[in-house]
DNA sequence: ACTTTTATGTACCGATCAGTATGAATAACC
DNA sequence: GGTTATTCATACTGATCGGTACATAAAAGT
């Protein structure tokens, strides 16, 4: 069979499309939906106007496209870093540390798009706030059934609620994203995770957790 | 002695500041610093332009004096439902209710002023910034001294640490707006705040808090 | 070669932005 | 009543906004 895709028509695209959302992911994150222009975006991704509404659509359609890049590059490596990990307590630290390096990142912005731009638009921006809603609840729900296995596995106690354990583990994330937009440094925001984590996970894990 | 002022001397203001600034206040919370534009203000504000200048200075000066007194109404809201009741563990769990009441009241926008805003501005605005970070400092530093004085009454354990404990209930506070803000129901908001509450400050609070 | 298709580059559009000039209105002072 | 001080209301400014028309360039198909 012939799965070789034919080379299209015309004109070849000059930029390499990933590449291109990669740099609106970068300014967007820096400066918010609102406050970026159409100049702020050619400007960085290297495109011109008319091939930026040909390949992306207009500025909130580019958003959109944005926000899905950063979930699929950025935003997945704490959930990575915590489903790669098979004891359950250092699975949850190793998602906080790995937030805390996306979001104190020094080739990066600070913080984290999607929470940025959760209290610039979600209120405002119905599909935004859409797309919002449905991330935290695959995450949540990501995040629960992992600490639900870890639970069979005898690493939680019987009694512990993975949802609601996986919903506190998210506000933490929440609250280290917002501390480091605001300027708290790697330090505070490593102590905060730790505490953190041995409140959720305590060392001895047969003792913990919620009852 | 005379201790009234006389009246100035011109045409008398039309508005009474505070009550303009609360508008202003509502129109940054819901859209932000900047989609907010100057005809938003003078029709929520109900004034003209040039009062608006000559009361308040120009867009940036006006916001940062909206954030004031932001801190000055809502704000201190939970804090002061925290620092009113004597007992440490229903003084925390006011702190959060309080804040869900302001984060998710239904006659002003979702979440915190400050947090939409730390997101949107923190970042590229010194003078942003800076008003940010003095307020979470000294945040911190009220709960903790609060939280001393309930360990050396006997309502925490001699070895728990207020400064780790007030960084992290403020962690929750910020996690709430952020939910808020995205659409978070006040149902899913309590029950995240009442666990929170039971692993920060458990029941028996002379077996609990960090170790 | 010639046509068709797609992308690029320039230059522009009306709308809206933050900020202001100007003169009328309204008060206290004399 | 006239002067001075301050505010209000209208209307305007140049700059920037998001979005696009149009002509040219570069590829494939025939």
């Amino acid at each position: 069979m012939n799965n070789q895709t034919p080379r299209p028509r015309g004109r070849p695209l000059k930029f390499d499309r990933d590449k291109v959302l990669d740099r609106a992911v970068d300014t967007f994150w820096a400066n918010g939906y609102t406050a970026t222009s159409l100049e702020d975006l050619t400007t960085n991704m290297g495109i011109n106007r008319p091939s930026l509404y040909a390949a992306f659509g207009n500025k909130h359609d580019l958003f959109m496209k944005t926000i899905d890049r950063y979930a699929e590059t950025i935003g997945r490596q704490p959930l990575d870093a915590f489903l790669e990990e098979p004891d359950i307590r250092r699975a949850v630290e190793a998602y906080f540390q790995t937030t805390i390096q996306c979001v104190t990142s020094r080739n990066r912005p600070r913080g984290c798009l999607i929470m940025n731009v959760a209290g610039e638009r979600a209120a405002n921006d119905a599909e935004v706030r859409g797309c919002m809603s449905d991330a935290y609840d695959t995450r949540v729900a990501t995040i629960a059934e992992r600490l639900g296995t870890a639970r069979n596995d005898g690493q939680l106690p019987v009694d512990a609620d993975p949802e609601s354990l996986a919903r506190m583990i998210t506000s933490v994330m929440h609250s280290l994203a917002a501390r480091a937009r605001a300027g708290g440094s790697r330090k505070e925001l490593s102590a905060l995770a730790q505490n953190f984590l041995n409140l959720l996970i305590p060392d001895d894990a047969r003792t913990s957790a919620l009852k």
